[in-house]
DNA sequence: TCCTAAGCGAGACGGTACGTCTTGTCTTCCA
DNA sequence: TGGAAGACAAGACGTACCGTCTCGCTTAGGA
C-alpha cells in the first residue's frame, strides 16, 4: 500500500480518537477530523465511505494492540493457578487508554457497535483458548461459544464498572475478582478438573 | 397530568419503538415519529428535548414491564434449586419483543446508552436480591456491586448471543445454561453454602 | 361596550406603541404585547385578527390627536401671511412622539402602510383646505388631488429628514422652510394671487 | 467572483422581484425564492444573511438601471426651459416596472425601507444637480439637503399617486405637473433667476 | 341581588418558516 | 493538470410565532 495512503489514514485515525476523547463519537464531524489531520474534507471520502468505517478501522488498530501484548501468555492457561496474566493485561490496556474508552463505551452517544465489537473480540479470544483446553470429541451441555460469550460479557461489564468508578482497584485485584467470578462457572460447564484450593 | 399530554406521549413512545424496529434508532427522524404518531413535529418539542429523551422514556416503560412480570418471584432465591424463575422470565420478555431488542441492542447504529442502561438495570435487580441473601455485617473480598455487574454482564451477553443467533434454545434451556455459568462464581464470591448436587 | 373590553384594548394599544419604540414594529410579537399589557395571548385574538389591525387602531388614535390640535386653525389659510400655524403644529406633534415616529417611519422593518397612511392623511387635510380656497367651477391644469399629494409628500419628506437628523431646527424655522418650498408651486398651480412680499 | 456565484445571485434577485409582484414582499418566503430560482434553500444563506439583504441588493440593481437611463441628460438643467428630461425618464422607468413598484411601494406589507431608500436615492441625485447650479460660497436660508429632500418627497408622492390611480396621464403631462409644483419653491429657496414665462 | 353570559387565563396543539448544521457530490481555479 | 477550496443539493435539527381550540374561573350587568 502506498506510503502516503498509510500516512493519511494514520493521521485520520489519530485525529478521530483524539476528537472522540474530547467530544464523544457522535458529535465529531468529518470536517473536524480532516481539520485536525490537516487534510481536505474531500480527501476523507477518497479513503472511507463514512465516519463509521474510519471508526472500525481505528478500533481494529486498538484491539490489535491489546492482542499483541497478550499474545505470548494467552495459552499458559493453567487451572491450578489463580493468576492468569492476560486478564491483568486487559485492565492495563484499558487503563492506558482510559480517556478514550470512557468516551467510547460510556459516553451516552456512542454506538452499540463498539460495545458489541469489544465483547465479541474478547469472546473470540476466549473461545480459542477454551477450545484448546478441552478434548475435541467431548460433547458438552453448554456450547463453547455460549461459555465464551458469558465470560466475555462478565469481564467486559466488570471492566466498564471499574472504569466508570475511577479505576479504584489495582490491576491485580480487579483481575483476580473478575477471574474468581467467571472461572467457576466456566470450569463447571466444561467439566474441567477443579482447582485444588481456590 | 393533562389527559391530552398522556395520550400524546404514549403515541410518540409507540411510534418510536415501531420505527426503531423498521429502520434502527439512529436513522429515525423526529418528523417520522410525529408523522406516525399523527402529531405535529413542534408538539414533540413540547414534551421532549431530543430523541434520546423519548428513547429513555420508552425504555423505562419497557423495563418496567419486565420488572412487573418478575416481581413476585424475585425473592424466591434458593441456592438449593437450579431453576430460578426470573431468569427464564427475562428470556421470555426478550423473545416477546425480539424485533425491537434486535434493533436496539444489535443494530450497529444504536446507542451504547441502551446497552449500558439494560445492564445496569439487571445489575440493580441482582444487587438487591444478593444483598437480601447475605448477612449485612460480613465483609467480602469482592464488593457486591461488582458481583452484580459481572453477573448482569454475563446474562446480558448470553441473551444477546441467543437473540443474535435466532433464539434456537428454549427459554428453560438457555436460562439453565446462563445460571450454571454465572452462579458458581457468585456463590463462591459471596461465601454462600454450595448447592448440594448441581 | 363592556368596560373590560375598553380597558383591554387600551392596554394593548399602549403596549404596542411602547414596544415599537423599543424594538421596531415587525419584531414585536403578540406574546410580547399581551405580556406587557398583562393579558393572555388568547385574549388578543378576541379583539384583533392580526397585529396590523391593532397598529391601524393605534395609528388612528395618534393621528386623531394631531387633528384635534390643528382643527381650529386649519381654515385660517391666508396667502398673504407666511406663518401657517398647522404646519408648526405638525412639527410639534412629531417632536412630542419623536421616539415613536422614529421607529415607525425610519426603522427599516416598519411597514410602508404607516408612511402611506401618514402621507394620505396629511394630503386629505390639504385637499380640503385647498378646495375651500379655490372657486369650484374653475378647471385647473393640475388636479387638486395631485397638488395636495405633492405638498403632503414634500412636507412628510422634510419632517422625516428633520427627525432623522436630530430635530436641529426650531419648530418655527423648519415649518417656514417647508412652507417656502411648498407654497410657491401650489400657488402657481392653483392660480392664486401671489403673496405681496414673501 | 466565481462565475457560479454571479449566476446564483442573479437568479435569486430575479426570483425575488417576480415573487414580490405576485404576493408582496413580506409574505414571500426564502423557500419560494430558492424554488423559483431552482436552488437549494441552504444556498440562499451562503450569499445573504436574510431576505432584506437580497432585497437591498435587488433594489440597487433597479435604481442603477434608472440612473443609467438618466445619466447623460442630468446636467442639462436649464431654468429657462420647462421640460426637464430626467423627470420624464423617471416616470417612464416607473411605468416599465409598474407591477413591481406597485407591490413594493403600495403593498401594505412592504417595508418602509424601500420607500425611504427611493426618496433618499432621488434626493441625492437632486442634491448633486442643485449643488452644481449654485455658487458654492453663497449661504442660503434653506440648506440644500432640505431643498432636495422636499423636492424628492414631492416627486415621489406624485409618482405614487399616479401609479396608484392607474397612470392615467402621459409621461410628459405628469412630469410637467410635478415640475411646476416643485420648481417654484426650489428656485425661490436657492435664489435662482426666475424663469421668463413659465 | 342573583345568575348568566361574557371576558379572560392557561396552555396544548397543528402548522409554517426560520437559520443552522452536516453530509456527500461536483466544479472552479490556482500553483 | 492535480488537488484544495468551496459551491451546491438535500434534508434534519431546534426554535419561534401564529392562530385555533378547549377547559375552567371570574366578573359585569341585565333580570
Amino acid at each position: 500500500m502506498d506510503r502516503r495512503v498509510r500516512r493519511t489514514r494514520r493521521q485520520m485515525r489519530d485525529a478521530l480518537l483524539a476528537l472522540v476523547m474530547e467530544h464523544g463519537y457522535e458529535s465529531v464531524t468529518i470536517q473536524q477530523i480532516t481539520d485536525k489531520a490537516d487534510l481536505s474534507r474531500a480527501t476523507f471520502y477518497l479513503h472511507y465511505k463514512e465516519k463509521d468505517e474510519l471508526l472500525a478501522d481505528s478500533l481494529e488498530m486498538l484491539f490489535d494492540d491489546l492482542t499483541a501484548s497478550m499474545d505470548a501468555s494467552l495459552l499458559d492457561f493453567n487451572w491450578q493457578q489463580p493468576g492468569y496474566k492476560p486478564t491483568t493485561e486487559l485492565f492495563e490496556h484499558v487503563a492506558e487508554y482510559s480517556d478514550l474508552y470512557n468516551s467510547l463505551f460510556l459516553g451516552s452517544r456512542s454506538l452499540t457497535y463498539v460495545n458489541n465489537r469489544a465483547v465479541s473480540y474478547i469472546s473470540n479470544i476466549f473461545e480459542n483458548v477454551l477450545r484448546s483446553s478441552v478434548p475435541q470429541d467431548v460433547i458438552l451441555d453448554t456450547p463453547i461459544d455460549i461459555v465464551a460469550r458469558s465470560a466475555a460479557g462478565a469481564l467486559f461489564a466488570v471492566t466498564l464498572h471499574w472504569l466508570e468508578n475511577g479505576m479504584r482497584q489495582s490491576y491485580a485485584d480487579i483481575a483476580t475478582m473478575a477471574q474468581n467470578l467467571i472461572m467457576p462457572g466456566v470450569v463447571a460447564a466444561l467439566g474441567l478438573p477443579e482447582l485444588a484450593d481456590a
